[in-house]
This record gives C-alpha cells, sequence and structure tokens, in this order.
DNA sequence: TACTTCCTGCGAAGAGTTTGCAGAATTACA
DNA sequence: TGTAATTCTGCAAACTCTTCGCAGGAAGTA
C-alpha cells in the first residue's frame, strides 16, 4: 500500500511514528492531532503527543497531509490526496458534511475575476445549517 | 449614535465596561478578544480581559455582536449590523479582504438546493490568495 | 435610601500547542 | 557490516488563549 519510499522521497526519515501518524491521517479522513495521536496508540501506545504535533508538521512542509479550520479553533488534518471536498459544518450539531469542490467552482471563478482572489476551496469550511438541522427549526 | 437604551432593552445593565466593549467592537470592524481589550484601555485602562470576554459573549447572546472564524485558531469579533462582507483571509500575507455577500448568492443557493444546507455567509472565511501575492507569485 | 441582583477584577485553572534537551534510532558511507 | 553524522522521539516545562470561582462593588428597583 503506502510504499516506504514516498516519506524517504521527501526527503524524511522513515520511522515508526512517522508511518503511523500518516496512516492515521489518511484513515480518519479529517482529525485533529488529538484524534491521530489517539488512532496512532492503538498500534503504537506509547507515542508522544508532540511527536504526532511535529509529525503533522513535517507532512504537511512536504505536502502529503494539509490541515484546514473547521472553526471551533483547532486545525484538522487530512491526506493531502483525499482532500477534494467542501466541509459544511453544522452550527446547530456540529456535524462536518461533505459536498463536492465543483458546487463552489462559479463562487471560486466570480472572487476570481472580479476581486483577483485566488480562493483555496480545499482549506476553507462552510458554516451553516445542515438539512437535519434546518428542518428541525422550521418545525 | 448608540443610545443607552439599546443594552437596556436587551436586559442587560449599563456599566462602562460593556459600552466600551461594544463601541470598540463597532469601531474596528473586526477585532480579536485581545485587540478589544486594547482599543477599550486607550480610555479605560483598567478594563480586565475576563471582563472583555464575558461582554464579548453577554453581546453575542443578545445579538448584538457576532463572531467569526478567520482561521489561525481565535475568534473574531464585529458589530452585528456591520456584518455584511465576506472575509477573504490571504493564506500568504495575512490580509483580511472584503467582498460583498452577494458574491456567494450562487453558492449559497446551489447548497440549499443541492444538499439543503442553509449556509450563514456572515460566518465563515474564504482562504486562498490575494491578488497582491497571487500576482506575486507568478512572477 | 435600602435592597436585590448583576457585573467586575483578580487569581487560578484548564485546554491546546510549542519548545529545549538528552538519549535513541535512522541513514550514509567506508 | 561497522561507524559516524544527523535526525527523531519522549519527557517535561513553558506558553498562549480562554474560562471559572470568588468577594467586593456597581446598577437597577421601589
Amino acid at each position: 500500500m503506502a510504499g516506504k519510499h514516498e516519506l524517504h522521497e521527501k526527503g524524511l526519515r522513515l520511522t515508526p511514528q512517522r508511518e503511523f501518524v500518516l496512516a492515521a491521517v489518511r484513515q480518519l479522513g479529517h482529525a485533529t492531532p488529538e484524534e491521530v495521536a489517539e488512532k496512532v496508540r492503538s498500534t503504537h501506545p506509547g507515542i508522544n503527543l508532540s511527536t504526532v504535533y511535529r509529525n503533522l508538521e513535517t507532512l504537511e512542509n512536504v505536502g502529503l497531509v494539509l490541515h484546514t479550520h473547521l472553526g471551533h479553533g483547532g486545525a484538522t488534518y487530512h491526506a493531502a490526496e483525499e482532500l477534494t471536498h467542501l466541509h459544511l459544518v453544522c452550527s446547530d450539531c456540529g456535524e462536518i458534511g461533505d459536498a463536492p469542490i465543483e458546487a463552489a467552482a462559479n463562487f471560486v471563478n466570480t472572487l476570481s475575476d472580479e476581486y483577483g482572489f485566488k480562493t483555496d476551496v480545499t482549506h476553507f469550511a462552510v458554516y451553516g445549517l445542515c438539512s437535519k438541522c434546518a428542518s428541525k427549526k422550521s418545525k
């Protein structure tokens, strides 16, 4: 699966901790550093939180993972190749939904054409009410 | 300008601290709690940071101010009546630009029609490269 | 004015993240 | 395969940002 060389190619050393962190990010989809640590501990109990933080940063620097801000303050991490969707964060229930990037295509073009702003769609969270909470409120 | 009654009408007591916090938010446009505190201290030096936090929360509860997440973690506060624009946060220089809400109208409709998601446009930040940084990079 | 209730300042506590250091572990090279 | 150079990890402490408990003080009410 995850060839060992992808870390070498980036000039990084191949340590179990680093592999586990990368694997955890890929499995979790999106996860906070804390969640990544928890996941990693299921196979590598001794891993330190600092190590997770440092590896997330390192992996982000070489482009293997990315982080997004979903609002509550902390960052959440994604495998770079899996970040192909928008995040719809419900202000009511906190649920994080997905929508394809294409849904924002017009919006991105508008901002680019009219304001010269090159939107990084993969990095922003969209706030609002999910369909469940919206219908709950209209009752 | 800011009639004294607007706080009374919300069932809040009228304290100098509270008035200053509200005034600071209105003057600053968008500001972190720390910035609000700094602003308030220019006229009311002794104000405590906790007081600022508590008043921001109180004022938000009654709908006079709102907060948005611009990404770096902390929240920034706005006067409710002034929050009529999108935030374009530059990932490179950190500058916060504005765009009218209408620029997102199509996007909001798309999400509503296709995913049932009711976007709160005033609460989300848009990440990307501002025109200055974008042209810098293309050189 | 006197009373009730809310608000403020202060200090401490809590969550989340970063940093310095010493001891491993990994890699490169002979 | 052995050895040296360098990076990485774990641990503990430090830091930032935010919240909380408490006691005194201020605002509102009659």
